[in-house]
RNA sequence: GGGCCAGUAGCUCAGCGGUAGAGCAGGAGACUCUUAAUCUCUUGGUCGUGGGUUCGAAUCCCUCCUGGCUCACCA
């Protein structure tokens, strides 16, 4: 319990918000729209690190996650692909699948290929979705409640967003029995029992309503609550007690004030608390799922190990923003900063860092952190060919490694392949030159290459290339002030066979290349100019 | 225009009322194997600005500046 780090933990904070005593429900949901960024993970990460903690903490509590496929199309961004135009205005569910192996329709192609990652990555919730709460009628007592309720609820909506939704509005959607769209319905005068509803052309500016005028029930999936009131609807329906959520909704006059209105006013009760989290950003802009490298959740999934996902969304706290752009640095320095974090667990469990170690891992459960090589350390001997990752790992830890640590060393070369491949800075990757480089030499320096040139072929053990090396260097006279070998010798190597001063260990380098390749070299450079 | 977040060592950030911290980078040294290898030590900041509260503020309050995101239609 108490570590001397007073200072409370963020997700500790929330359990406060919780009464103890009784049932609650933690909420999260996705409407599936489209592909999701990797930010998009933030929520139902954050949300599942609360649902544990709150666990921990002996409450009762549920985690429930609803897909909200029976919204409209609406996505500027869809309108503009193919053959999407035609269906722009249609509940989400009810358009086609863009690859129906995946998917039997377009909500459930996107919702498949999102909701496949949770598992993986430690993410259990209890899934709904929207069309079967509509369709089985789950809701139709809030709508009925919503109904009788729409002056309240229009009135609401004018005063708290300053909304004018037009005398006689009704905040339900009917689907239209003659076009299906969803999007473009206005209803009006409720009667207990039926809606009456105009499909207009010009309803909203993404879509274009049929014109069909008509009347029915707005049950049964036949109609959905507008987004607010459907927050409500969800809220009373699961008994939600607590949910978190992205600042474009959370913001004052935004969504959730609405709904929290409306649930205080005509629901009569506390809506949930939650914590606002802010948002990605990517190279200091705001992330784009459409466009930018590795911005897709499943793209980055695939790649990094999930308990670097998680730790990636909980080391920050989630009301601060976050700037990830994969390129570059952000890996090895997230892997040394995760390192970093399980040290901490083994130190004290309790310990900020190490509540954020433990609520990354896929387990709640997990098992102590073990031995692990540096990520830029494996990168670099992912370079060096002669280098079998798993022997020289068991060599520096000086004990046979555990199956999990193998687990995660075999993980931490898959990630640092990628990384060189895709992602790495040129300075942290490094290549034997096909052709001489046009380097600037010193008569020592060459002098050296020429010496070194009778190890090649002679020594095969790469600690023993080491010491040779270095040997050699005292002999050609290549010492610095203090008599020792002086970098100008290492250097002459790698300015040789990689074009730059500096590089992995040479002797390691050299038993790594081709044999004639190195001679050839060495005897080209090692003449004088 | 409303809201949120950030501005602390070269970089990334932690600290959030009690004499400025970490990692990396930089510097020095050790290991009779240089390094993007290990270990040890170390340089470096008047904590965005101006006020206020306090015995005491990076830390609380207010002003302002800078940068970013977000809502102002729908979801």
């Amino acid at each position: 319990m108490s570590s001397g780090h007073e200072a409370a933990f963020w997700a500790d904070e929330e359990v406060k918000l919780l009464q103890p005593g009784r049932p609650h429900v933690v909420r999260d949901s996705k409407t599936p729209s489209g592909p999701v960024p990797i930010s998009g993970l933030r929520g139902p990460i954050i949300s599942d690190a609360l649902f544990r903690t709150f666990k921990a903490n002996a409450l009762d509590v549920r985690f429930v996650y609803t897909i909200d496929d029976y919204d409209p199309m609406d996505s500027q961004s869809m309108k503009e692909r193919a053959g999407m135009a035609a269906h722009m205005g249609k509940p989400l569910c009810m358009i086609p699948s863009p690859d129906p192996s995946v998917g039997t329709d377009f909500a459930d192609y996107h919702a498949t290929r999102f909701i496949a990652l949770f598992a993986g990555l430690g993410i259990t919730p209890e899934f709904h979705r929207m069309r079967d709460l509509y369709r089985s009628g789950a809701l139709d007592k809030q709508i009925d409640l919503v109904l009788r309720n729409a002056e309240t609820i229009r009135a609401i909506h004018k005063r708290v967003a300053n909304v004018d939704h037009p005398e006689g509005w009704l905040p339900v959607a009917v689907i239209c029995e003659n076009c299906g769209r969803i999007g473009t319905t206005l209803a009006t005068d409720y009667d207990g029992t039926t809606v009456a509803y105009e499909c207009k052309p010009d309803y909203v500016e993404w879509a274009k309503g049929c014109g069909h005028k008509g009347r029915l029930a707005p049950f049964k999936g036949n109609a959905k609550l507008l987004w607010n009131e459907q927050w409500c609807a969800q809220w009373d329906h699961f008994g939600v007690t607590y949910e978190e959520g992205g600042k474009d909704l959370l913001t004052a006059g935004g969504s959730r004030e609405r709904s929290n209105e409306i649930y205080r006013e005509v629901w009569k009760r506390d809506p949930p608390p939650g914590l606002q989290h802010e948002f990605f950003t990517f190279g200091g802009k705001k992330m784009a799922s459409s466009k930018g490298i590795g911005a897709e959740a499943v793209e980055i999934v695939a790649i990094y190990p999930p308990e670097v996902v998680r730790f990636l969304m909980l080391r920050t706290h989630p009301k601060r923003h976050l700037e990830f752009d994969p390129a570059g640095m952000t890996l090895p320095r997230l892997m040394d900063e995760y390192d970093r974090a399980a040290d901490a667990y083994r130190g004290d469990e309790e310990s900020d860092l190490g509540k954020t170690w433990r609520l990354s891992q896929v387990s709640p459960t997990p098992d102590a952190p073990g031995f692990r090589i540096r990520f830029t350390t494996v990168a670099s001997w992912l370079q060096i060919p002669s280098i079998k990752p798993e022997a020289e790992a068991e060599k520096e830890k000086g004990a046979r490694l555990t199956d999990a640590e193998l687990r995660d060393l075999h993980r931490r070369v898959e990630l640092a392949r990628a990384w060189l491949e895709r992602w790495a800075p040129d300075e942290a990757k490094f290549e034997v030159l096909e052709r001489t480089p046009d380097v600037e030499l010193t008569p020592e320096q060459r002098r050296y290459l020429s010496a070194i040139r009778a190890l090649i072929g002679t020594v095969h053990d790469a600690g023993e290339m080491q010491n040779q090396l270095y040997e050699a260097a005292k002999q050609v006279g290549l010492l610095d002030a203090k008599g020792n070998p002086s970098q100008d010798a290492f250097a002459a190597i790698y300015l040789a066979f990689l074009g730059k001063p500096n590089g992995p260990r040479a002797g390691w380098l050299l038993l790594s290349i081709d044999p004639e390749l190195v001679r050839r070299r060495l005897d080209e450079l090692g003449r004088a100019p």
